[in-house]
DNA sequence: TGAGTTGAGGTTTTT
DNA sequence: CCTCAACTCA
């Protein structure tokens, strides 16, 4: 039996609630993570078996760290207990009742990038052009406005939407998804929450499978997020959710705060438990966010304190402009860490915009300091990786449409739009999928002889190796005979502006090939349709890079969660943080205020903020001001260094005897 | 099919 | 101003 020896008092508190509805306040760096873990030590301690548990992350990272923290405490125990993300749970039910959602065993999911595809085609068919009607945009009312309850959606009173539009790309999207045996990220939650609904037996089982319920980052739920939970919770009332309403930074994409501002009232008698002891920064830098945070009206009351000293004062840098600015950080990095003797992955650079990157690693660059901009490109977005998924993807079901499209002619195989076009007529006539309706081209005799020799190589191709998959043990082996057969290497040559290129694209193939050989030794029936849906839901991860020893560059946004002993916020000025868009409403701006906030508390040691007193927009210098929300820390906790370029930067300098020979002659001390 | 041209738009992005 | 993506012509 585990020992709650380790944990403080509200942390053991939390620990040792296992029944009944519990609401845990943690704030920034507080040990949740840890009193997460030690609760489900407890938990299993206590006799209540693993497979009754079920833990709900928003990211694979977290589920993963999750599992690896409890195994340490009870061993393999952890094994059967569910962590998962809400989007792999809901998989997972979908999975495991596929007939019921008219879905076949090996259906796909699409991901963003394939979303806009259909959405694409779809406007196309409805003759619109999609300058008027961005898909992303579309798809994102759409997805406000599904229910679960029915596929019908009501547009006639959105502004700003055309209702016939907004209604025809709807239904056609819903056609090519069904025809095509694939769902979306949001279907993954939806479908589940129908089930449970409509099938009060099914959702009875998993009730009673899943007696206890963890939700971890709650503040970041959506409202199907919060319904799944619900249902599920619903019977045995013990679910545990953990989070900081402080640290809510998601709502433009459908997070809702009140979720956890109104647990209690969800969940009467709900026992809540605050945690406040912060183990992470200095007390300079606790100060200065608590002081930020405090403005913000409708928050749980948090006070974050901690035994630590106060260590080094928080500084506000001031540059001329944002060139100045990251010459700035950088050169301080430099300096502080010779003299610190740190290692660059202990420093991070924050942002508001990741278009701010490019600054940084103009400068980064030139000072030979290894850094890595978190974010980003995917590697599951770049083209070579889907071009390879696409067919894998094929493989597994040769009703996905999307990746029919995207491969058909990759390598090229003489097969344009036109001829892709008739191929659909064709399919449409014999009421098929396209890749199916390859079979008989032979009668069609509006495709040219070309097209039809290059569909027909393709179909060719692409059944050889779904019969040799068919019987295959491990994929692997015949992925990478595929990709041989491909010569996708050729395709580069002649798309690829460098042979560094070429190489790369090829590297990055056989990285995700031997991602396939990993999982195949990982899991006892390896399938390839489970391997593909997996990766489909998970990110790349980063933390590779900062282990490498590398200086971080990143949003703010995606820094949550994460902690470095040095940490600078770039462009802490009026019209960034907060932003523009954002000052209009209030809801806008108190989420512009705790984004501030978690960028604050991600210090251990130092933290330094920084703005620029003009930079380059639109082609013309634009004035600054520092950010609103650096008035709200009350003087003797910023320390200000309105003219820190020109000194910090020289300082830098001096250390280069080159640079000190520089100064001498130029008559600078 | 690819390079060049044009034109709009320019916040954040866990799955 | 600079970027991205759609369009255009060889």
């Amino acid at each position: 039996m585990v020992s709650l020896n380790k944990l403080n008092k509200q942390q053991r508190k939390a620990a040792e609630t296992i029944d009944g509805p519990l609401l845990v306040l943690s704030g920034a760096g507080t040990g949740k993570t840890r009193t997460i873990t030690y609760r489900i030590a407890h938990m299993l301690g206590n006799g209540i078996p693993a497979k009754n548990i079920l833990a709900v992350t928003f990211t694979n990272k977290a589920a993963r760290e999750m599992v690896a923290r409890v195994k340490k405490l009870v061993g393999p125990a952890v094994n059967d207990m569910q962590v998962s993300t809400f989007h792999s749970f809901g998989l997972r039910v979908i999975r495991e009742n596929y007939k019921i959602f008219g879905l076949k065993r090996n259906f796909t999911i699409y991901d963003a990038n394939d979303q806009v595809a259909i959405v694409k085609k779809a406007l196309r068919s409805i003759s619109v052009s999609w300058k008027k009607y961005k898909p992303e945009d579309l798809l994102y009312t759409i997805s406000k406005l599904r229910k679960p309850d029915s596929d019908k959606i009501d547009f006639s009173e959105i502004d700003g939407v055309d209702a016939a539009v907004a209604q025809g790309v709807w239904e056609r999207y819903r056609r090519a998804l069904r025809a095509s045996n694939a769902v979306d990220f949001d279907d993954l939650l939806f479908l589940p929450l129908r089930l449970f609904k409509k099938e009060k037996k099914i959702l009875k089982k998993y009730q009673n499978k899943y007696k206890y319920i963890l939700v971890d980052e709650y503040q970041d739920t959506n409202s199907n997020q919060f319904w799944l939970i619900h249902s599920l919770a619903e019977k045995h009332k013990n679910l545990c959710v953990v989070g900081d309403d402080d640290q809510s930074i998601y709502g433009w994409r459908g997070a809702e705060v009140r979720n956890i501002l109104d647990f209690e009232r969800h969940f009467k008698g709900a026992v809540t438990v605050r945690l406040e002891e912060n183990y992470r920064s200095t007390s300079s830098i606790l100060n200065v966010a608590n002081s930020v945070i405090l403005k913000n009206e409708g928050r749980k009351e948090k006070k974050l304190w901690t035994r630590k000293k106060p260590g080094e004062v928080v500084r506000a840098l001031v540059a001329p402009d944002e060139m100045a600015e990251a010459e700035l950080i950088v050169s301080d990095i430099i300096s502080h860490r010779k003299r610190n003797g740190s290692k660059y992955c202990d420093y991070a650079i924050l942002m508001r915009m990741n278009t701010q990157a490019r600054q940084f690693e103009e400068v980064l660059r030139r000072h030979k300091i290894p850094y890595v901009v978190i974010g980003g490109m995917q590697f599951y977005d770049r083209k070579e990786i889907r071009d390879i998924m696409g067919y894998l993807k094929l493989l597994v079901n040769p009703n996905d449409e999307e990746s029919f499209l995207r491969v058909v002619n990759v390598p090229p195989r003489g097969i344009g739009e036109k001829s892709i076009e008739r191929l659909g007529e064709h399919a449409a006539k014999g009421d098929r999928g396209l890749y199916e309706s390859i079979s008989d081209l032979e009668k069609n005799s509006e495709i040219s002889e070309n097209a039809k020799k290059g569909f027909l190589e393709f179909f060719i191709f692409v059944e050889k190796y779904r019969k040799k998959l068919e019987t295959a043990v491990k994929p692997s082996g015949v992925v990478r005979e595929m990709w041989k057969e491909l010569e996708y290497e050729k395709e580069l040559m002649t798309s690829s502006k460098t042979l560094e290129d070429v190489k790369s694209r090829m590297a990055n193939v056989e990285s995700f090939i031997d991602g396939i050989t990993y999982f195949e030794d990982q899991s006892k029936k390896p399938s390839l349709e489970e391997y593909l849906r997996q990766i489909t839901l998970e990110t790349e991860d980063d933390d590779e890079e900062m282990q490498k020893g590398k200086l971080a560059v990143m949003t703010i946004h995606s820094s949550k969660g994460l902690e470095f002993p040095y940490v600078y916020v770039a462009g802490a000025e009026q019209g960034m943080i907060p932003h523009i868009k954002s000052v209009v409403s209030d809801i806008g701006m108190s989420e512009e205020r705790r984004l501030f906030y978690v960028a604050v508390t991600r210090a251990q040691k130092m933290l330094t903020i920084t703005y620029p007193k003009a930079r380059m927009k639109y082609g013309k210098l634009e004035e600054k001001k520092p950010s609103e929300f650096l008035d709200d820390i009350p003087e003797g906790l910023l320390e200000w260094h309105e003219n820190a370029y020109g000194k910090i930067v020289s300082e830098e300098e001096t250390a280069s005897n080159f640079a000190e020979l520089k100064n001498m002659l130029a008559g600078i001390d």
